[in-house]
DNA sequence: CAAAAGGATGTTAAGCTTAACATGTACCGT
DNA sequence: ACGGTACATGTTAAGCTTAACATCCTTTTG
C-alpha cells in the first residue's frame, strides 16, 4: 500500500509537498500540483486516516448512539444526521444500546479510543452516566430525543409535553373521561414529559390520571394491555407511550375482541409513515424526526468548530394528527 | 490525555508491559497485572485507536453502506449486522448512498483511508464499480440484497426470484390474467430477479408480462400508477417492486377512486412490520432482513479472519404472506 | 544593483502503540 | 555449582502524516 513518501518520490517532490496538496492546495505551484496529482493517481494513493488522526488528535468522525437502530423514529433521525455529516465530510460511527447502560458505557470507551470529534446520543435511563469521561476530554455531546438531568450538553427534542397534553385534551373533548396512559419508562425524559402532559390535562379537567408504565416495545404494549383489561378495568381510551406500544396494544385489543375506536379509543406518539399512508387510522402526535437529526448534527458542528456558549435546548414543535382511532362513537355515527 | 507511557510510569513498568496487559494479559505476573490495572484506572487511560491502527494496518472497523438508511428493510439488516459486529468488538461505520454512484465512490475512498477491515454494501446499479480498489487492498466485501455481476465477493440475498414467481402464480390462481409489474430498476439484481420470476410465471401460464419500470420510492409508485391508468390500461392486478412503490400505488389508486382489491388487486415485496400488525392487508413476499444482516456479518468475519475460499452466495428463502389485498372478488364474497 | 520581501518547497521531529528482539531472574537437572 | 530452560519484563524502531522551522529562489524596492 503506497504512502505519502512513495507519492513524493514518484512526483519528484518532498512528502510535505504532497501533504500540502491535500491540506493547503492553494500554496502549491500549478505545475507541482499537476505532478503530484498524476503521481497520486498512478499509485492509487489514499491518505492514511490513522496517521492523520494520530498527529492531529482528531478523526473527522462522529458517533451516533441510539437505543434501537431499527425503530423508524430513530432511523429517520439517523438519516438527518447522516445527510448533514456527509455534507461536511464527517464519517458516522453507529451504535445501538438497546437501553443497556453497559453497552452505552462500552461505546463511550470506543468513542474515546477512536478520538471521535463529537457524539450524538439518545441516552438510556439511569443516573450513572459516563458522559463525564467525554467532557473531560473536551468531546462535545448532543443529546437527542432524551435529555439527561445534570448534564450540561446541547439537546434536541420534540415537544412531547405539549403533545401529551393535546392528545389528552383531544380525547377529553371526544367525551372520554377514563383515559389510561400505557407503557413508557421512568427515567426517560421524553416519556416522562408525555406523562406529565397527560397528567396536567387530566387534572385540569378534574379527571384522575392512571398510568400503567412498562417498556417501549411492542411486547410490552401487548402485556400491559392484556393485564389492564384482565384486572377488570374497562377504560374508554388508551394513550400509548410510543408507536411500538400502540401496535402492541392494537394486537392485544384485537385478541380481546375489542374494536378500536368503537369499544376503546387509542392514540399515540411518533407517526409510522408508511403505515399511516396505507391505512390512515391511528391518531398520533408526530415528531419532526428528520429535522431533529439535522439540527442535532448542526449543533454538534458548531461545537466541533469551537463554539462554547452555554448549552442549547432545542424543543421542536410536534403535530397532532387526528385520525379514526381516537374518535368518539357519537362522532363516528355521523 | 494520558498515554501508555504515563500509565507505565505510574505503574512502575515499561510501556510494553502495559501494552501486554491489553493484548496478551495471560503473559503478565498477577502482581503486575494489578498494578497496571490500578494505574489505568487512576489515569482513566484508554488506548489510542489511531496509533494501534497505524502500526497494525487494521482498524477493527466495518463499513455498512446502504442505499437508504431510513428504509425499514435496510435498517433491519443494519440491526442484524450491528448485533453481530458488537459481539465481536467491531465498530460500524454507516454510509448512505441514495443510489448515487458518486457517493458510493466517495465512501470507498473513506473506507480505504480508514483502513476498514471489511465492507458490507448494497451497491447502487451501474457498471463502473470501484470495488476493485478494495480488492487490490485485500479488503473483503460482502454484497447484501443486491449482487453485482463480475464481482467475486460473498453475497447474501433473499430469494426474490422465487418470491416473484410465487406472487404471480398466486395472482393467476386468483383468476387474474392482466397482471402488471410496477417500479424497480434495471441494474439492481434483486429487482431484476423479481421481474424474472414474474415473467416466468406469466409466460408459463401463457400470459403476457407487462413491466412499468421506475425507481423504488413512494413517489415513483404514485407516478407509475397514475400514468398506467391514465394511459387507458385497466389491469386487474399490480405487483409493486418494493414496499415503498406499493405504498405509492395505494395512494394513487385511492386518488383514482379505485378500491383494493375490489377494483385492482395488489401485492408486493418486503413486509412492513408494524403496518402489517395494525392492518394486515397487503399480500407480500417477506424477506428475512435481520437474518440477512446477521449472515452478512458472519461471512465477513470469516473473511477478516483469513478464510479465502471461493465466493459464497447465500440465497435465503422468502415467505409469501397472503392477505386481503390480492384476493379475487369471488373469494372476497365468500 | 543590493537588500528585503515573498513564495515555494524541503528537513526534522513528534504523535502513540506494538513487533521483534534483548535482557534478566528463578529454577531445573546433573 | 553450572549451563540451560522458561518465564517476565524491557529496549528499539517502525508505522504515516504533518507542525514548525529552515532554506532557496524569484521578485520587488529604494
Amino acid at each position: 500500500m503506497s504512502t505519502i513518501l512513495d507519492v513524493a518520490r514518484e512526483a519528484g517532490v518532498s512528502a510535505m509537498t504532497v501533504s500540502r496538496y491535500f491540506n493547503q492546495p492553494e500554496m502549491l505551484a500549478p505545475a507541482t500540483t499537476k505532478r503530484v496529482q498524476a503521481a497520486i493517481k498512478r499509485l492509487h494513493y489514499v491518505p492514511n486516516a490513522a496517521a492523520r488522526s494520530l498527529i492531529s488528535g482528531r478523526s473527522k468522525t462522529v458517533a451516533l448512539i441510539l437505543a434501537d437502530v431499527a425503530n423508524p423514529f430513530y432511523t429517520t433521525i439517523a438519516r438527518g444526521v447522516e445527510d448533514v455529516a456527509q455534507e461536511h465530510d464527517y464519517t458516522l460511527i453507529l451504535g445501538n444500546t438497546d437501553e443497556s447502560r453497559e453497552k452505552e458505557r462500552r461505546y463511550i470507551d470506543i468513542m474515546i479510543s477512536r478520538r471521535v470529534d463529537g457524539v450524538i446520543i439518545s441516552s438510556s435511563p439511569g443516573n450513572d452516566h459516563h458522559f463525564g469521561l467525554l467532557f473531560q476530554r473536551g468531546i462535545p455531546v448532543v443529546l437527542i430525543d432524551r435529555i439527561v438531568r445534570d448534564i450540561e450538553a446541547d439537546a434536541v427534542r420534540g415537544d412531547t409535553y405539549t403533545g401529551g397534553r393535546q392528545l389528552t385534551e383531544h380525547l377529553i373533548e371526544q367525551g372520554f373521561s377514563d383515559i389510561v396512559l400505557i407503557g413508557g419508562w421512568k427515567g426517560v425524559s421524553s416519556l416522562e414529559e408525555r406523562m406529565a402532559g397527560y397528567r396536567l390535562a387530566m387534572e385540569t379537567a378534574g379527571l384522575v390520571p392512571k398510568v400503567y408504565p412498562g417498556r417501549t416495545d411492542r411486547q410490552s404494549g401487548e402485556e400491559i394491555t392484556r393485564q389492564l383489561f384482565a384486572s377488570g378495568s374497562m377504560p374508554e381510551a388508551l394513550i400509548a407511550a410510543n408507536n411500538y406500544v400502540a401496535v402492541g396494544a392494537l394486537v392485544a385489543l384485537r385478541e380481546l375482541g375489542l374494536r378500536v375506536p368503537e369499544d376503546v379509543a387509542l392514540a399515540t406518539f411518533d407517526d409510522i409513515e408508511s403505515a399511516a399512508l396505507i391505512y390512515p387510522f391511528l391518531t398520533v402526535v408526530a415528531q419532526p424526526a428528520y429535522d431533529m437529526g439535522v439540527m442535532a448534527m448542526e449543533l454538534l458542528l458548531d461545537r466541533m468548530h469551537g463554539f462554547s456558549g452555554p448549552p442549547r435546548d432545542r424543543l421542536l414543535p410536534t403535530e397532532m394528527i387526528v385520525r379514526a382511532s381516537s374518535l368518539a362513537r357519537a362522532v363516528l355515527q355521523h
